[in-house]
DNA sequence: TATTGTTATACTCTATAACTATA
DNA sequence: TATAGTTATAGAGTATAACAATA
């Protein structure tokens, strides 16, 4: 049960005292530096990483209505709309009303956006395997398995999947947390 | 060298078509929830996360002046002027100007700093055994070992390491990129 | 002249709250 | 009444540039 920090710390997987052995410090620092240079691949896609991926459940063909993409990437539904504009304005996809529920749009690609995606596709690909390229096929493929099970459950815990999405509602109101506790104003002029 | 996803992309490491698969998703993910959860926890401390950064430097006491500890947590100077200001306004840390170079400034922990960050410390480390609370023992620190190696491999070719500094300038100009490509401006009114 | 730290300003991103239309 | 989508406004976070003190 014990990690061999545990003996320092006296917590289970605490936060290290060594700053290159920080659990926070080296998950942020990879995030950052990925998404650094994906946002430099994507110079010329509208949305950046965001855009991409919108583009990429386009693709998919499942990116079902504005409201139901935006909960599955975790951002607000005003945010998809100005998105959506700048990918709509691009022409890479088109907001098609749902014969259904007129309320509804469905996110379909169109031919150049998927052509578009499959360029970035692989300009994101290689991003990825430059940024894991330390590490041997084996710990690599090792890596890149336990990351997307651990995003697995915590996108199954924090933000319900959006079938059994009636299950979310545990005291949690909106779409996104706040946080405003960085009180820095002193600039009264 | 090839992995099993090769054979559908193309490229080695190429990003998936499933989003649940997706290198960029997954880090995303699990960097939001951490950062999310960690706010939580660091609610009453100036600064959230960047202020328990600068703050753990200060126990471990190499913090240095504010521009190389900047550097090393990867955010502008600017950004450490305020941030040092609200966490010596909440008396954790104090600014200690520098007999040998009079310009620097070194950051020393107070002894209330040093109690709250080991408050702090046990309550961030339990958001992370929450984070990683999926993986089994052995495959939860093969993870965190991977992630570190990673990280460590990133922050060596990314920002060079403090004392090696002179390095790094490859046609890189200063601390961060701008990273303006999402032109939405609508409203002229 | 170069560098550390500070301050002021502008801009980007996001959240919030209206509003429209459908149900 | 409730929901999907849109639009406008306000706020937080950050970068940029100017400045002061020191080297």
């Amino acid at each position: 049960m014990a990690s061999r920090r545990d003996v320092e710390t006296g917590v289970p997987g605490a936060a290290a005292l060594r700053l290159d052995d920080d659990f926070g410090f080296a998950i942020g620092t990879i995030f950052r530096a990925y998404v650094k240079a994906v946002e430099a691949a994507l110079d010329d896609t509208p949305g950046g990483p965001r855009g991409y991926q919108v583009l990429a459940a386009a693709v998919q063909g499942d990116a079902g209505s504005q409201r139901s993409l935006a909960r599955r990437l975790g951002v607000d539904r005003t945010v998809m709309t100005y998105l959506l504009d700048d990918l709509e304005r691009a022409g890479l996809v088109e907001r098609r009303p749902d014969p259904a529920d007129r309320r509804n749009r469905h996110i379909v690609v169109t031919e150049h956006g998927r052509e578009h995606w499959a360029k970035l596709r692989s300009e994101v690909g290689r991003v990825e395997h430059r940024i894991l390229g330390v590490l041997p096929d084996g710990p690599r493929q090792t890596f890149r398995d336990l990351l997307c099970e651990v995003a697995g459950h915590v996108n199954a815990h924090d933000r319900m999947p959006p079938d059994c999405q009636e299950v979310a509602d545990l005291g949690k109101s909106g779409e996104q947390a706040p946080t405003p506790r960085n009180g820095r104003r002193r600039s009264t002029s």
